[in-house]
RNA sequence: GGAGGGAUGGCCGAGCGGUCGAAGGCGGUUGUCUUGAAAACAACUGUGGGCGCAAGCUCACCGGGGGUUCGAAUCCCUCUCCCUCCGCCA
């Protein structure tokens, strides 16, 4: 969520931030809000103007030894508090109304955020590696996995309907295989692993920017007020909702293994092959919440964090800067590194790490203190994955194919394989 | 699921419906004393909002929300969480 005192003394600011990001309507969103802004504080002061007075005449009253005078004072008051009823009503209307408007409003690109009305604006920093030359074929996984007996869809289908599919065999094992060493990795980076609730209340999705954005994308109970988290951030970013952080604790590093449920209200037709996109997949997350000048640097960190486990794994990826088009609702700057599909002949997104700045800290209250005394000031938090596993599997799978259909599994996660070397 | 008991400031713990933002203690900060430390003593020690250049003034907050009242930490309703016992369960 954006500071209303942003928006109210820069407001040209907020709304080229909107427009960069191709979202002209929300230009409407911003007027309207200073509107409210200034309705709120016009009733505030008239109200609290009269909470005052009430509360001396009240004082007044307990002191008062005479009976008629003391009565015709409490009957006085009475008007004066049906006007402080109505303009308290008034007030907490305007003020749902003002956090709808402003929490509506996206976050502001950082400048370094390159400004473009599409995805095809975003730009490829760089390339690491070559695509692997073939000199076959080379199978995309919905043809090699099945013909494995390590990836079986009729079976998915017939459990959870469409995009849900079954790991089976040496498949569900080198999955559980990147999620322990992409895990340990990030421990020897420096996060401290965490295992988290894997549905959460619905304020804790609201405080990391999923509602009431993204409502339609979420799983939840249907009688009580459990959401199906999406991706770890959701709660790692709840995770110290309402705290006041030591700054000597800081930054505070996690790294979280969950699964994420998405509804993924796309195109029936779009991405349906294979396990590109589903309603559930797995992920290891990275989350920092650190101090607002040290937030630059760490997004640096974490893309590097994000690219050693494709390293360590030997696929080809690229990196790429997202413009203000694509950024996330929250995110400032965003970095999305794409793995080398050579079967499916694709760059697949396996990573997307973004620093959000104080914007999810506003909304869920994170707060630290520099030293003892000092006034608690908010953190700011970044997320980025370590790594989306279906797509990584994907690109493992397909990148180490042979000719005979079979499958070297990469040397970084044999601790984990029980002897097996090959698939098939 | 059933029956009881709780929730107060960083922590512990008081609090007849009226001067309570809240006693007391612990912890913390600063000062006095001391060569230094400890002890002792003194002062200060929550968060958010509004007005103001500032000093400061003011409103709200005693788990959340709503209500009664001139006035609520204190009374009523409701929700959440925690504890004890029973049942059930991985």
């Amino acid at each position: 969520m954006l500071d209303i005192n942003l928006i109210r003394t820069q407001p040209e600011l907020v709304k080229q931030a909107v427009r960069d990001r191709q979202n002209p309507e929300l230009i409407d969103v911003i007027d309207q809000a200073l509107a409210l802004d200034g309705k709120r504080r016009e009733a505030l002061r008239e109200v609290e103007t009269l909470k005052a007075q009430r509360n001396t005449v009240s004082k007044e009253i307990g002191r008062m030894k005479d009976a008629a005078e003391r009565e015709a004072k409490i009957v006085e008051q009475r008007t004066v508090n049906e006007r402080i009823a109505a303009l308290d009503a008034e007030l907490r209307q305007v003020e749902a109304e003002l956090e709808a408007a402003v929490s509506a409003l996206p976050n502001l690109p950082d400048p370094r955020t390159p400004v473009g009305a599409t995805e095809d604006e975003n730009v490829v920093l760089r390339t690491i590696g070559e695509p692997r030359a073939f000199d076959f074929t080379p199978q995309p996984h919905w043809d090699l996995g099945p013909r494995l007996g390590i990836l079986d869809f009729e079976r998915g289908t017939k459990l959870a309907g469409s995009r849900f599919y079954v790991l089976t065999g040496a498949g569900a094992r080198l999955q559980r295989a990147l999620i322990a060493w992409m895990l340990d990795l990030h421990i020897r980076q420096g996060y401290t692993e965490a295992y988290l609730p894997f549905m959460v209340k619905g304020d804790i999705v609201y405080a990391a920017g999923q509602l009431p954005k993204f409502r339609d994308n979420l799983y939840r109970d249907a009688e009580e007020d459990y959401w199906m988290v999406p991706t770890a951030e959701i709660p790692l970013t709840g995770l110290h909702k309402d705290e006041i952080l030591d700054g000597a604790s800081l930054p505070r590093n996690y790294t979280a293994y969950t699964p994420c449920f998405r509804r993924e209200k796309i195109a029936a037709g779009r991405d349906v092959r294979g396990i590109k996109r589903g309603h559930q997949f797995d992920k290891v997350e990275m989350y920092v919440y650190c101090k607002p000048e040290d937030s630059d640097a760490a997004l640096e960190a974490m893309r590097e964090h994000a690219e050693a486990t494709l390293a360590g794994l030997g696929l080809t990826y690229r990196v790429k800067q997202l413009c203000t088009a694509d950024i996330g609702f929250g995110a400032r700057m965003t970095y999305d590194l794409e793995v080398w599909a050579p079967g499916c002949n694709e760059w697949l997104e396996v990573s997307s790490v973004s620093n959000v700045g104080d914007f999810q800290a506003r909304r869920g209250n994170i707060r630290f203190r520099r030293e003892a005394g000092a006034k608690p000031e908010l953190v700011h938090t970044l997320n980025g994955s370590g790594l989306g596993l279906p797509r990584t599997l994907i690109a493992v799978l397909e990148n180490n194919q042979q000719a005979d259909g079979s499958i070297v599994v990469p040397d970084v996660l044999l601790p984990w394989m029980g002897g097996i070397t090959r698939l098939g």
